[in-house]
RNA sequence: GCGCGAUUAGCUCAGCUGGUUAGAGCACCGGUUUUACACACCGGGGGUCGGGGGUUCGAAUCCCUCAUCGCGCACCA
């Protein structure tokens, strides 16, 4: 025999230690040459210096149990790890640092500070992705890529500068989002809208040189003026003009005029132009071309001049008026206004809801900003990546995402790369500096001189580029790319990506068209979208809210198998996931429950089967009873219904049926029901026949659960008695292939009838309050032939699941007891007389009765008060008629037990 | 404003192309030392499937509409 193991699984005591074996055995490792299928994941890289939260172990405990399902399928597995050098946010993270040592980053220096920075993230660096061993990752660790890797950085450039040649990369003067906290430009994607209740100021602007406007309302002082609106009246002290629209007949005879620019001593041009919209407001724009996307497309059409009055730190340059000259942009708001209304200008302040865009990073409002950055043109790569999706190249998980996908890629805007961040890949481009040369240099490596003047003075652009121009290349330069790599052949294109919905449009879409552009096939063939996880308030889960749960904390208390089931079982595609942080046991308990059960069934299974080699369900073929034949075709279902769902990415259903199967059947009932022919009750031939068929179900079971609870299957399955020539451990064994001949109706349909039955007699014996201990015989009047054949075949089960002495068919008649109609039409008698004491039990059932009719009588009385009815408040009145019907009710069910008591006597 | 999604037991959620009595886990009530497991076992109560209308022999499931919540996009100065 085995040696007894404890009744409780403990986790700690296996899970890193089989975690180590795994990767020791090489088991994670993908192996370019071999020829196999192969199948692909990359992570999403998590930032390097991020730590485990909730979000990561659901995104990658999701695709770990793909990757390994797949290894066990015999794919060829490859799960790619890294991490994200993160811009902005690490950067921030070092000035944080460093600003407790009251230093800025200009204190240091460019090179110090990124010296400084590489410091940082060589001490805490790569944390996360010994986090996600914690949690079973079963990721190929040799491929671990960094996106600041020597490689990587070679395919930013060679990408950077194919770009360049095709006319995709360029450098303009743009309006772009600027962040005046972080002073650098973003991307549309990473200024984030958030709802503000802001207000609508007017403000009215004076015609220069008064009267001859016919039409238009004046001032006091008569002379003539135009309203126009604004959320932002600072911007007004760079206004370069005002826009209407062409076909306005109200302001006809002013365009080609001027303004006077309150408090500027300005005079700016009336302008006309399509964009604005006559029906809305006054049908008079403002244009602040420096500090407005429209504005500034409009001034390009219209020739107005564009003046910022802004610093990048968004304080009112010297370009505005003195008086708000280094003010901070709220203040200058606040002062305009002020001025405005000094001067008899603001017509009125109306409240208005708009979202503001707020930096991704840092949350600071985001500036709209002239500035002359490096941009890539999507609409060229755009199109052939949605072209693929259209095609079916890239399917979606759940597929409303495709929506999203589709108008974005048909509204896409060009991509603002530039970064005035020290932190990331410096753009590959030089300046000659020689008098007179002002080359612009594009190239892969740092050039020696000009290749115009072939001078020496040439300066590096000083900007780096935005963090995701080097993740988009992910699922290729992880590979060796622009190197035509071992792995480049083998691995790429991969299959499957699993994100967040939040950066669809920031790495997903991207990913694709790169992966197009460069290598001519879309990245991956399936994205996944996990939800967020939630508390239960619904609220994200955030450091600064406090309500985060640690993955760490839960598998410490609970095995990281726990974590694992509860993630996938808890979210769908596209679902987010409530868990509360206040109650782990409520959240990760049912996991650890269940990572016991497999823990204890295997204990059982251990007992019984002994250290024998293993029989196969083959060679007992001829002694298979209909239990065994039931549970292998419960078994070949489950296995069916597990791959389905897998390969339809339905992740939590392929957790649940497997749990289902593995509990409520193998566990529940076929346990149960074969524990005396394990005893050898039966028979040698049944005892064995029956020990081939556990061992066969409980195998299919550990094996169809292992994706999602790795540590725990591979630890029963390691001590289970296996053929000789099995896989060494069960994170390779084979993914269990579907046996049609297990499939048996018959003896499914039997065994379900068994389970009516004994479902039956036990609810009968609740009700009648049978003690446990006693036995009762069984009669079943009116047995069809089969129902009789089923029942005379599982005496012993009757028996043991409940505690049926004997069975009789036919012949209840007169008799009393208590009797059951199943579904089948099998009707069950239990004969309660000297099983229980019928005199006491019908005293006790006439008292009850008794006491219901007496507050019957009492409750009808009150209702059919007539002056109650009519005065008292409608829900007590309803109340009361509730009362009534369920005390109706309950009468009903002890009146019927009664009459049963009593028998046809 | 446009679009998408959600709304099912006290709580967290399943319920695929409409089909016999709407399920699970937790919580609740009653019972159980049945030698794998009390992190278990057995029995039970609890749902007008958000409201209203429609299609259909039949609707939680399809259509319309309203409400609430969430997400995405656009924000019209």
């Amino acid at each position: 025999m085995a040696e007894p193991l404890p009744p409780q699984y403990n986790p700690h005591e296996h899970e890193d230690a089989l975690y180590r074996w795994w990767e020791e055995q090489g088991f994670f490792r993908a192996d370019a040459s071999s020829g196999r299928d192969p199948y692909v994941i990359v992570i999403p890289p998590p930032n390097v210096t991020a730590v485990l939260h909730m979000g990561h172990g659901l995104n990658n405990t999701i695709q770990d149990v793909l990757i390994r399902w797949r290894r066990m399928q015999g794919r060829e597995a490859l799960w790619l790890p890294g991490t994200d050098h993160a811009g902005i946010a690490t950067q921030n993270v070092v000035e944080r640092l460093i600003a407790k040592e009251g230093r800025t980053r200009y204190d240091l220096g460019r090179e110090k500070f990124v010296e400084r920075v590489w410091e940082f993230v060589g001490e805490t660096g790569g944390v996360i992705l010994n986090q996600l061993r914690a949690i079973g990752a079963s990721a190929d660790w040799s491929r671990t890529r960094f996106t600041l890797d020597e490689s990587l950085s070679t395919a930013v450039r060679e990408v950077f500068v194919r770009l360049h040649e095709k006319g995709l990369v360029y450098r303009g003067h743009r309006i772009i989002n600027w962040c005046p906290r972080c002073l650098t430009a973003l991307s549309d994607e990473e200024a984030e809208p958030t709802e503000t209740q802001g207000k609508m100021w007017h403000l009215r602007y004076p015609v220069a040189d008064g009267a001859g406007i016919p039409g238009l309302p004046r001032l006091p002082d008569g002379r003539a003026y135009l309203t126009i609106a604004t959320t932002r009246p600072e911007t007004m002290l760079g206004d370069t003009g005002v826009a209407v629209h062409p076909g306005d007949e109200r302001y006809a005879a002013l365009v080609g005029r001027e303004l006077d620019l309150p408090l500027t001593g300005r005079r700016i041009p009336v302008v006309a132009d399509e964009y604005v919209d006559p029906e809305f407001g006054s049908g008079a724009v403002k244009l602040t071309p420096a500090h407005d996307p429209n504005d500034f497309d409009v001034a390009q059409r219209t020739g107005v001049a564009a003046l910022n009055v802004m610093t990048p730190e968004a304080t009112i340059t010297d370009d505005a008026p003195e008086a708000f000259r280094g003010m901070d942009r709220f203040e200058a708001r606040r002062a305009v206004v002020i001025a405005f209304e000094e001067l008899g200008l603001l017509e009125k302040v109306e409240d208005h809801t708009h979202a503001v865009p707020h930096c991704y990073r840092c949350d600071t409002v985001v500036e709209p900003r002239l500035s002359e950055q490096w941009f890539v043109r999507m609409q060229p790569l755009a199109e052939p990546a949605l072209q693929a999706w259209r095609d079916g190249q890239v399917r979606f998980h759940p597929e409303r995402f495709g929506k999203t996908y589709e108008h974005w890629m048909s509204n896409i805007r060009d991509w603002c790369i530039s970064r005035q961040l020290w932190w990331g890949h410096r753009i590959p481009v030089w300046y000659c500096q020689a008098d007179g040369c002002g080359e612009t240099i594009v190239a892969r490596q740092t050039p020696a001189a000009c290749t115009k003047c072939g001078g020496a003075a040439l300066e590096q652009d000083p900007d780096v580029l935005d963090t995701w121009f080097s993740s988009w290349l992910w699922p290729f330069s992880t590979m060796g790319w622009p190197e035509e790599t071992d792995d480049l052949g083998a691995f790429y294109p991969g299959h499957s990506l699993v994100t967040a919905p939040e950066i669809l449009f920031f790495w997903v879409a991207r990913m694709i068209m790169s992966g197009l552009e460069f290598r001519g096939q879309v990245p991956f063939t399936d994205v996944y979208f996990n939800g967020t996880v939630r508390d239960h308030l619904g609220r994200k889960m955030s450091k600064s809210l406090g309500n985060g749960i640690d993955p760490l904390i839960v598998k410490e208390r609970f095995g990281a198998d726990a974590l694992r089931y509860t993630v996938v079982s808890g979210s769908g595609a596209g679902t987010d996931q409530m868990l509360n942080y206040e109650n782990l046991e409520e959240a990760f308990g049912p996991g650890r429950n269940f990572a016991n059960k497999l823990w204890n069934a295997g204990r059982f299974a251990l007992m019984t089967l002994g250290d024998d080699a293993r029989v196969s369900v083959d060679e007992v073929q001829a002694d298979l009873e209909p239990m065994d034949r039931w549970i292998l075709s419960r078994m070949t279902k489950a296995i069916r219904d597990v791959t389905d769902a897998m390969e339809k990415f339905r992740i939590q259903e392929a957790a649940t049926r497997g749990y289902d199967f593995f509990w409520g059947e193998l566990a529940d009932w076929y346990l149960e029901l074969v524990k005396p022919r394990l005893r050898g009750d039966m028979g040698d031939a049944s005892k064995r026949a029956a020990q081939a068929t556990l061992a066969q179900a409980l195998d299919g079971a550990l094996r169809i659960l292992h994706p999602v609870v790795p540590f725990i299957t591979e630890t029963v399955w390691q001590k289970l008695p296996k053929p000789a020539d099995e896989a060494p451990a069960l994170i390779v064994a084979a993914w269990p292939a579907v046996r049609a001949e297990w499939e048996d109706d018959a003896a499914e349909r039997a065994i379900e009838e068994l389970q009516s039955v004994i479902g039956a007699v036990r609810n009968l014996r609740s009700e009648y309050g049978i003690a446990p201990a006693t036995r009762v015989p069984l009669r079943v009047p009116g047995a069809s032939e089969q129902a009789r054949a089923i029942l005379e075949a599982s005496r012993r089960a009757l028996r043991d699941l409940c505690r049926v002495d004997e069975i009789e068919f036919g012949g209840a008649e007169g008799e009393v007891g208590a009797s059951a109609v199943l579904r089948s039409g099998t009707e069950v008698f239990v004969p309660l007389a000297g099983v229980i004491d019928l005199d006491r039990e019908r005293a006790r059932l006439r008292e009850e009765i008794g006491r219901l009719d007496g507050q019957m009588a009492g409750t009808e009385k009150k209702l059919s008060n007539e002056s109650f009815v009519a005065r008292a408040p409608e829900n007590v009145v309803n109340y009361e008629r509730e009362k009534l019907a369920s005390f109706r009710d309950q009468r009903g069910k002890l009146a019927e037990k009664l009459a049963a008591l009593e028998g046809a006597a």
